[in-house]
DNA sequence: TATGAATGAGCATTCATTCAT
DNA sequence: TATGAATGAATGCTCATTCAT
């Protein structure tokens, strides 16, 4: 991990900014962002808290920064491709996932744990809305293609709410074939 | 309204404990659990902060107290009400409802937004497993009912979610109706 | 003096708001604004930091109250009194009254060593040609009162800063005697 | 203006000392010793924070050859030019003198912003007594020439904290003529 | 010679809470 | 029983400065 303090770093921007990211991810994704001190990012890195605010500008910058991601591209390839499996990507990516480097959750999920600060709200908004639902819109035919596939959003972030927030038992130790089964039923349900 | 200061409500122990309760509803629902001081709670009742920690012991055990919300009786009354009906009247509870007396937002959603502590993850899982999936895992037949019935309540959540923490455009703008009618498609699929 | 540490002054919210003031004066007056910190002032008193910020809301309102003091109101009893003895008290007022309460100095001539924050600059404004100068502008007659009183009044700045501002050596040495009646020589050319 | 950062002004030591320091002039005056900070000095010729240490070798001596100037030479020039002329022409100098290189006032008048600080007040005193004032003290007869050459200064000094310190409204706004016309009354009564 | 990464001490302010009254 | 004075730790952030490069 490149956020452990081992490796001293010294006189590296790149490199020190990012394993700042990285220990923020952590934290975030742990403790949410009230409950996250800028001092003890900077300690898991190894260096000064000044050094934050000389980076990314504010607390609230360098979580905007940590909590980004890209839609990935594999999901978007194929314009042709059905909604039924473009839900189970993103199931599969949103809820599936190896999401260690943000603390063992997708930053959607993670997010939704800060989502008490509005600016954390518009960026789960952006990033939901406008990044993964548009490309499930774009392929919906029928009425109220946006509506439809908030749904299927919906189904995705409540599964993985479920799964890794709430912990609730059947989700978080069912094997993940029954119930991608399961979830793609509800998903065809709406086509 | 209960919470204003006017009425003094002097040596009435019962009142300004529901009081506090009343104020700390709003204010957490709006603010969010790091988000609302102790102070505000107790100024906007017209009582010294003091009181909260006299009354509730501590910040937590308010929240606590303020959050906890009992699964409506109607929902539970017949063991033979069909699971489609079931999920209807849940989603018309937890996320069309008015819960203005939460600042407009069932607890379930508004403790999602201060999921960054663990008390209250563990008081989300409580009252939405042992309280409203329970209910609906008794009613489903055939296998993993209790994944099924989760299923249903992340759809459930994730709607809720949408809907008042992001702010998803078609989900808060569109007529509740042709929500139901798709989200009754979902909940079918599954049985 | 009571800004001791001594005298614990427990639970005494008028002492301790007293003393702060006190403590505030002699380090606002020795300092500077900006050289002070409310750590210092409060352990000074002998309290916790916190309480400045609870008693007087922020450091620019403590500076503010700690700075003000009320025109002396032997000066403006009698409309009739001729200009050069309302001058000549004001000069005994301003520059060689006993201001050790405020390290010293006259609080306009501490706030000088301030002005560089415009809040300061107001209130020396309004303390100086709204109180002192217009009982002077009041009292004269002839074209241009209140230059003139400016006038008076810039002499008496002046002087005041000469002698604990800058330390002027001649002005800080001589007798007051000789000083203020050179002084009043200029004051009566005014009239 | 010769501090815009569009020139970038490479390897020109002179050039870059120069337009530090006249950078430094326009910041210390608007705002203070300490309301200004090295980064904005060293951004605002577009050079790094840290070739002021190494030109300078601190905050503190950056501020001192700022603000020193030289006093003008017409001034000193006729020994036996009369007092009352000799103060017109530091009034002049002082209070009326076009100071834009150094924000619109002279550096007496600027040093006395951040006269908190003791070695600001020591290069005052310096300026004021050892420059300005000795030359009228020279021309000074009879008894005590020190002390009235010091109220001469008082004058001067406080009509430019009046002026543009604390901006007393009859003294910025009368026109300059009249202005001089009654201190020089001021000044001839101590002759 | 000069850059810019990094420092560490310091700032005012906010908070839930405690304790004497 | 309830008030409110007082606490002390922690917050994000700014600063002049230093030290490798």
């Amino acid at each position: 991990m490149a956020e452990t303090p081992p490796a001293p770093r010294r006189r590296d921007r790149a490199a020190t900014r990012a394993a700042l990211l990285d220990a923020a991810r952590i934290r975030f994704a742990a403790q949410g962002f009230d409950g996250t001190g800028l001092r003890e990012i900077a300690a898991q890195v190894g260096v000064d808290p000044a050094l934050i605010a000389r980076y990314f500008g504010s607390k609230r910058q360098l979580y905007a920064e940590a909590m980004h991601v890209e839609i990935p591209v594999g999901v978007a390839a194929d314009p042709h491709r059905p909604v039924v499996s473009i839900a189970d990507a993103l199931l599969h990516d949103v809820v599936y996932q190896d999401w260690s480097a943000f603390g063992g959750e997708h930053p959607l999920l993670v997010m939704l744990r800060s989502a008490g600060h509005e600016a954390v709200r518009d960026q789960l908004r952006i990033q939901l809305c406008d990044g993964y639902l548009a490309e499930i819109t774009d392929r919906l035919d029928g009425p109220d293609p946006a509506l439809r596939a908030e749904l299927i959003g919906a189904l995705l972030i409540g599964m993985g709410v479920l799964r890794s927030v709430i912990g609730a038992p059947a989700m978080s130790g069912a094997p993940i074939d029954r119930t991608r089964v399961l979830a793609a039923r509800m998903v065809d349900a709406l086509t």
